[in-house]
DNA sequence: CCCTGGCGTTGAAGCGCTTCGACACCCTCT
DNA sequence: AGAGGGTGTCGAAGCGCTTCAACGCCAGGG
């Protein structure tokens, strides 16, 4: 293995004057940079990450904690882990990939030891667990997700509220004055998910102020579920013209059964849907929809993190992505609207 | 932060003793443990990450490679990507999330800086330009996946040529006799991903010994892609009654496609899917199926890289997962068929 | 009663790097 | 010409931990 000590008797310098060609901490002249970087490739060096967290007490390590349950929105969750791990990258920083198993004992593990510089943290319910801890740490940490109390947290999300509040305007600028929402799963309340509830809440308002009806029903994202689910809409507002869904599993089965029952999408019903783009144009029925932007999201919880650690942020900065709306084929004007 | 020296100080023991009784590698008396467990708690000590791996040259971190794209089978790698990181974490490691954007560069990155014990890599092609560093590597390193030479490697993988076979074979004992694979897009192909090549090599290979006619043909996961791949399938073979689908996302339109032709599932034509077990039984239809146990060859990979590092396994060792096929609703007897 | 050998504990020497203060040198300004 | 200020380089002191050799102690055997 090549040290650090070995490339300077190489280059014919000091171990000092290796360490500030490689941090550019100081100024070195041409000559001699040229001349240690040179030896570096020579010798195939690479620092060891050990000594250099210890001396310097930065890592480079950004940790990621990730929810352990593998049912839900997890293309979602990967594509914002890749975006995470990519920027990084370009930081300069690797990422640890933490489960939710541990639950708080992973932050106070990674927190204690030094392991990561800052950490971010996905799936975020209402009254997180970790908060306290994470309130606690020396690290810089930034949520994707909101908590209740934002209160001295850096978070990332997209602004669930206004996606909610957009989907019932654009159903009811449609002329559409019933409405179904096609919720996530009843565990996704029960755990008291932030968006989950955030997007009800916006739909919700808004339906009422433009004096459109709403009902809301969980749902897993299996066709026996979305079956039932679908019957008993239909059996308590026959008037049905118009669905939003949230749980992208619920998608496909919810544009089957309607098919199958007759109803034409979009000339009986229509169906805005809250989900990643790519979901939103492969479906059987081009969607529109409100999209998840997953990469910015990781993206910009990573920029935030490296932004703290240069200690260039804000300690509180809730950072709420603007959803965008874009009409495709599954919504049109409510039966009967000119 | 409370370092080593202060839990000693506060028991009253040495440095050394401290560090005995964390790893357990000295015998320590009971009173003394005690007394040292007890600092530890009540200073709510935590190694420091950095100058273990300096001093020890043992990082306790696993490096996973994961493939770039998020475009493809998704739902696989991160329930691999977790059963990885929480088998790690049971075994005392951490995970790093490397993604391939680097390519071979972090494979050197990794190894040169010490920042990994080992390394498990994902998504790996038949001819995969990391494999030579790999090899060099002072690491021990696991594959999930086959490359073509398996030479001096640990691999795990799904035995994807028996599943081949096996599908083949039980569409054959239905008495069907024209054969169609809806195979991955043709972006993996060109890529030559093993598992690819493997499913259809052993598909042909079992169809031609028991004389069943075989049409492959690759297909992207949108509804348009598989129109047009069905239309095309149908032309040229206006005799199949049996699909073997491969490509996850294309399950679905597949189904919708088939219902809309009038065709019945499994009365008319017969499917089975190669998939994970929950796409499988959660499809409009209960799709007979060979499941893709990620779980198992996440687990696995990480008790190879454990045992390797412990020096207790062999150097080349190559784990197929033998396929179970799933009779569910999807496939029964050819038409025609008594 | 002394020697031997295991057991429990310790001191000290690093692991490979960063960083601080010091220093030599050269240029520029007065 | 001498003072002053950059600029480029170096030496040394750690960062917090592991581990090796060594040592004191007590029990058992000769």
């Amino acid at each position: 293995m090549v040290t650090l000590a070995e490339v300077a008797r190489h280059a014919g310098v000091s171990a000092s004057t290796v360490s500030y060609v490689l941090s550019g901490k100081r100024s070195i002249s041409a000559p001699t940079r040229e001349r240690v970087e040179h030896s570096i490739k020579e010798l195939g060096y690479h620092p060891n990450a050990g000594a250099r967290a210890l001396a310097s007490s930065r890592s480079n390590i950004l940790a990621l904690m990730v929810p352990l349950r593998t049912d839900m929105y997890v293309p979602v969750m990967m594509e914002i882990a890749i975006a995470v791990a990519t920027t990084a990258r370009s930081h300069g920083y690797d990422v640890l990939l933490l489960t939710g198993e541990e639950g708080p004992a992973a932050v106070r593990r990674v927190t204690g030891s030094g392991l990561a510089d800052a950490m971010i943290v996905m799936d975020v319910e209402l009254e997180d667990e970790r908060l306290p801890l994470l309130h606690a740490a020396r690290q810089p940490t930034v949520l994707i997700g909101l908590p209740a109390d934002t209160v001295g947290l850096t978070c990332v999300d997209l602004d669930f509220t206004a996606t909610g509040a957009l989907c019932a305007e654009h159903l009811a600028d449609l002329g559409h004055r019933e409405i179904a929402v096609v919720g996530e799963a009843p565990a996704v309340y029960e755990r008291h998910t932030g968006f989950a509830e955030r997007t009800l809440e916006g739909l919700r308002r808004r339906a009422a102020d433009l004096g459109v009806r709403l009902l809301h029903r969980p749902c897993e994202g299996s066709y026996e579920s979305m079956d039932g689910t679908l019957s008993r809409i239909f059996d308590e507002r026959p008037g049905t013209t118009g669905f939003v869904v949230q749980n992208e599993a619920a998608i496909e089965p919810l544009l089957s059964l309607l098919r199958r029952q007759g109803r034409a999408v979009p000339e009986d019903v229509s169906v805005v849907a809250i989900c990643p783009e790519q979901v939103a144009t492969q479906a059987s029925v081009r969607l529109t929809s409100v999209a998840i932007p997953a990469q910015e999201m990781g993206r910009r919880a990573v920029e935030l993190a490296v932004a703290k650690l240069a200690g260039g942020a804000p300690e509180e900065q809730v950072t709420l992505l603007a959803p965008e709306l874009a009409v495709r084929a599954s919504s049109g004007p409510a039966p009967g609207t000119p």
